[in-house]
DNA sequence: CCAAAAGTGTTGCGTATACACCCATGG
DNA sequence: CCATGGGTGTATACGCAACACTTTTGG
């Protein structure tokens, strides 16, 4: 008997304050394994086909091994998830990104991607892979709204400023954001760009 | 090109105050996936060898999945790791279990097996899956001292207490350990032997 | 009576939470 | 001058870590 082993990514942004998971054709992209290549370098060629660029910056994780066994044949699919910047996004592929508050059990792979957005809220209070999700510059709120967004709930500004800060992962950048219509703010940087263990709440 | 999948376990016991693994012929135990079964089905296969009986103690989780390109051929390990409890073993398998403290780079597999330490630390810290490496009833010494070795540290013996009991997973069941040669101690065994995520440490 | 392991409380410290006002800018 | 979001400090509650002695049994 032979199996067929599939890599699927699940490709996460968030864009204009959601969290939205990439889904043309409402299916998760995905490519049969078919040449000589690690899953990983698969899914990451998969998801440059989006991304247009090298991944550097985003993050890539597997998150499970799904079967699938039929009578004469075996499905095997492996599947990743990315933490993709919205600033890195091809305006083409824009349109296919769905905010994940708008899926439902009609959605093929809807358990699939409810699996990934627990695996990526655990990821974000235990690492520091947000950064993958933002621009190299930012600030505080851009990334305090991230987090919100993506934990589902309201955090208090002065807490989470204090939390981050203490935890010595930024760097003031030193420029400000400005016409906002508002006061300047101040924009920050990642120390480090890859992923680390950082208990953040 | 076609890809052959695998299932590997990594079996885990505390035999003896020392983390183990099951190493017959210093390899993990596997199968080729060549019949219509889910990939935890044939895991579970495999291991219902080695423990003998129908797994319904022992906690099970799919850990990673490794792909090895070759120039025609692509391997596939889809890796589990099982958690076995000492007094299931078969007595002909007990030999085969080799202390994770003398392993070394040598064995084929090591970076598996440490990938699946680190795991598991993780998950006795984060969730109840400890019942499955003890017997129904036993001690908080007992227990106390599967956690000492797995965390590969020492823990203070008022605060373990106090923290696992206010967590309210244990029962009282009654029942002394006697014949110690010293104080009798109270027996308890969890409410659920269901896996739950609790934060333990 | 001695060795061995069981059992039991208190205190200090640091981290998390709750909470409200002033500031700088753009329009 | 007004609306908008940026920026800041304190008091309280809670959980974690450190720490030593008494109790019960078997031999």
């Amino acid at each position: 008997m032979s199996a067929a082993v599939r890599v699927k990514t699940v490709i996460f942004s968030v864009i204009s304050g959601k969290l939205q998971v990439y889904l043309p054709a409402n299916r998760l992209v995905q490519d049969i394994v078919s040449h000589a290549a690690s899953l990983n370098k698969i899914a990451k060629n998969v998801i440059e086909r989006i991304a247009g660029s090298v991944i550097n910056e985003g993050y890539l994780e597997q998150l499970y091994t799904f079967s699938h066994p039929f009578e004469h044949m075996m499905e095997v699919d492996v599947v990743y998830y990315y933490l993709l910047s919205a600033a890195e996004i091809n305006k083409d592929h824009l349109k296919s990104f769905i905010p994940v508050s708008e899926l439902s059990g009609k959605i093929a792979e809807y358990g699939i991607i409810s699996y990934a957005i627990q695996r990526l809220r655990w990821k974000i209070e235990y690492t520091n892979v947000v950064y993958s999700l933002l621009s190299r510059e930012f600030t505080l709120s851009e990334l305090q709204k991230i987090y919100e967004t993506i934990l589902g709930k309201r955090l208090d500004k002065r807490n989470f400023r204090r939390k981050i800060l203490t935890l010595g992962l930024l760097r003031p950048s030193g420029g400000r954001k400005t016409g906002l219509k508002a006061r300047p703010a101040k924009l920050y940087a990642f120390r480090k760009r890859q992923p680390a263990m950082v208990k953040v709440f």
